[in-house]
Order: C-alpha cells, then sequence, then structure tokens
DNA sequence: TTAAAAAATGAGTGATTACTCACTTTACAG
DNA sequence: CTGTAAAGTGAGTAATCACTCATTTTTTAA
C-alpha cells in the first residue's frame, strides 16, 4: 500500500515479462510523447533516447500507434482503480461517515497519482481525441465504470441526507468539476509559493458544499 | 451585435486583407488541425483540400507553423472579450444586481462562443502545450488580463456582500472550474435528449451560489 | 493598352518518416 | 557442449514531409 500508484512501476514490473531493452523504450516513448505530442515524435529518436537499434522498437510492436496504445492502456484501466474497483464499496457504508471526508481522502488519493504519473496523463488527455481506440477504452473504462460507481456513492448519500435531491449525474459533474479544477490548478501552480495548498483542498470542499455565497 | 461571435467570419472579413485562396486555406487548415491535429496534418493535405496548389500557403505564411498561430492567435486575443474588454466595466456596477444574474449571462454567452468557434478553441487546447509562443500569448491575453478582472468582479460582489470571504483568485477558481465543467460536458453530451440543458445551468449556478450540501 | 507588382503554380529539393528483413547475438533447455 | 528459439540489429525501403523557386497567371494602376 506504498507505491501503487506509480503505473509506470507497475506495468514494468508486473505486466508480462518485459527485457530490458522493451523497458526502456517505454520509458523514453512516455517521455518523447509527452513532450512533443504522439505525431511529433518519430521512432528512431524514441530508439536513439532508449539506446536501442529502431529495428528492436518494432520487433515488440507492429506499429508506432501500438506502442502508444500499449502505454496508455494500464492508466486507463487504474486511473481511479484504487478508489473504484478496490475501496469504494467498502467506503460507501463504512469509512466515511460524512462526504466532506470522502471529497478530502478523494483529493488527497487523486492528487498522488496525477503527480506520480503526469506524463503518461498528459500523454492520455492529448490523444484521447483523435485515437478511436483509446476513447472507446475511456468510455468503458472511465465513463461507464467509475462513473456509475460514483453516481451510487452520491445516491448514498443523498439518502443519508448529506447531499441535495438532484439527479446524481449532475451531482457527479458538478464535484468533479471543482475537483478536477483544483488538481489541474495544483499542478500547474502547486510550486509556486502563492499557493496555499492546504487552505485551497479545504475551500474546495468548502464550496462544493456550501457554494459561494454569502449565509445569511 | 448579432453575431460577432463567429471568429473565423471575423478574420476572414476584418484583418488585413485576404485573397479568396488564402481564407481557403485558413479554413481547410482549421479543418484538418481540429480533426488531426497539428503534427498529424501535413501542409500537402491542407492545399488539396483548399484546392490550392502548396506553394500557395508558403507564399502567405513561411513555415507551417506559422498558419497555426496565425489562426489561433484571434481566438486567443478575443476568447473573453465580449465581456471582458468590453463589457465588464459597465457589468460591474450597472447591469447585475446579483452575482447570480452576471453566472447565466456569462454562461449563455460562453456557449455560444465555444459552439460558434469549437474548432479553434480545440485546437487552441491541444497545442497549448507544445507551442511555446502560443503558451506566452495565452498567459498574457487570458490569464493575466482576463483573470485579473475576474478577480475584481468577485472583489465587488463580496464588497457587496454576495459572495464569502476568501482570495479572489480562489474564488475566480471555483467559479470557472463549475462553468468551464459544464460547457465541457455539454459540447459532448448537449445534443443527447437526456441532457437537460436549462435545468443543468440552473444545478451549475445554483451550485456555484450554495454548493450540493442540505441545508437545515 | 501596357507595364510592373502581386498572387499562384507545381515540379523538384533533400531530409525524414514508419516500417522491413536478412542477419547476428543472446538465452537456455536437453 | 549443442541446437533452437527469441531478442536485437542496422542498412535499406518507398513514401511522405515541409519547403523552394523558376515560371505563369492575375490584378492593379497609369
Amino acid at each position: 500500500m506504498t507505491e501503487e500508484d506509480l503505473i509506470l512501476q507497475q506495468v514494468l514490473n508486473e505486466e508480462e515479462e518485459l527485457t530490458e531493452k522493451q523497458k526502456k523504450i517505454i520509458i523514453a516513448a512516455i517521455e518523447s510523447f509527452s513532450e512533443k505530442g504522439f505525431a511529433a515524435t518519430s521512432t528512431s529518436e524514441i530508439a536513439k533516447k532508449a539506446g536501442v537499434a529502431e529495428g528492436t522498437i518494432f520487433r515488440h510492436y507492429k506499429t508506432k500507434k501500438e506502442l502508444l496504445i500499449s502505454i496508455v492502456t494500464p492508466v486507463m484501466a487504474k486511473l481511479l482503480a484504487p478508489f473504484i474497483i478496490k475501496d469504494l464499496n467498502k467506503v460507501l457504508d463504512r469509512d466515511f461517515e460524512k462526504f466532506e471526508d470522502f471529497l478530502r481522502a478523494m483529493i488527497e488519493n487523486r492528487k498522488k497519482f496525477l503527480k506520480n504519473n503526469f506524463a503518461i496523463f498528459k500523454i492520455l488527455v492529448q490523444e484521447i481525441p483523435f485515437q478511436p481506440e483509446l476513447r472507446e477504452q475511456f468510455l468503458e473504462h472511465i465513463a461507464k465504470k467509475t462513473f456509475g460507481r460514483f453516481a451510487k456513492l452520491v445516491e448514498h448519500y443523498q439518502a443519508k441526507g448529506q447531499i441535495i435531491e438532484m439527479p446524481s449525474a449532475s451531482a457527479v459533474r458538478l464535484a468533479a468539476s471543482a475537483i478536477i479544477g483544483y488538481l489541474l490548478i495544483n499542478s500547474v501552480f502547486g510550486s509556486g509559493k502563492e499557493w496555499d495548498d492546504e487552505a485551497e483542498i479545504e475551500r474546495t470542499i468548502e464550496f462544493i458544499m456550501h457554494g459561494i455565497s454569502k449565509k445569511e
């Protein structure tokens, strides 16, 4: 439970048996795709960066696109896995009495994930609009499975009287917008000293719960 | 005041005098860049789609990148212009008594803009991570000018007692996250019949004002 | 009507692209 | 050791890339 978040490591170790050269190819490809974009990265460049002959790439991956997909797929499958697939059901009835506490844990969890997998995440976001395979995977893994789970979670807290009545899809959208907005801005400005992270997290949670209007 | 939002038309008509062929090049380039991405689009493809010789492109634009920038720059400059540069100051003290009304107008305004300029907007978002010139322009036009104006607007409504006390930057971030989240999801699912647009707009505004917690 | 300027052309440039394949090296079971 | 399969190689492929330039067509103005 220490560093299950490092998807790169996870893929390099667990999955199938990868040769040393193959690992180097993956690492080099992630770096280049993230920096320059998929289409603007050449296979010769990846080979050079990986210290490998260009032919070696095509021994393991039939095409350049297949290399991309082999990198991005595990992120898809695990993007929200720690909470969703493993823990969400427990969370639902046991762990968090208050929705606010769930939000806090959620933000912390996804923040770590994003930090640990920023390069791969960036590739994913960049290429989804152009790669139909990726879009399908995304809809399958994220949009359907994950979103459905969150909807149920919202309904749970609605039943408890902590969340107002509205379609659960809308509630998920609104909360997710705020959290994703926080995560993205934190990933850009998080290192600056004007950014008070603790405070911003609390403001985000407070905002999701109570908005920004003055109570009277 | 009818269709000032169509940036493409605006560029093609107003700006400098463009030849017919040049207009066709711009239209073809926007289409291809939006569909396949900048790096994956070839100049020969643009020329063919525009019904123009490839050399004609390079008569007007020194490089392919210059073509990209000439397309995206006006969007930058005008992305939030209608509200910001032209109307925001008036709005500030006169038009909207309540912050909620401002939000409503804001959402409607930006929704139209996005709908009318979706292809160019997509290109902008896609290429900002890879084109330093675009990033600079973005910081100059959007991040600084626009964000500063919004911050002032928030402070105005804080002074009126309609928004709780918090750093104005944080309030802008939170409200903008909710609005942008709405706009993006609307641009994807907005055509489906499960999407009740009026209701989602109101929920978004209500969320920004009061969050999703049950009042008691 | 004409001459100069601007716009447009498309064949041609060398560089680079993703990918192939005959070959060599390495790993390992019997 | 030996044989076999997998891993790795890098020169070579045709296609495509962004871009050039000598030439032709169109526009403009006197």
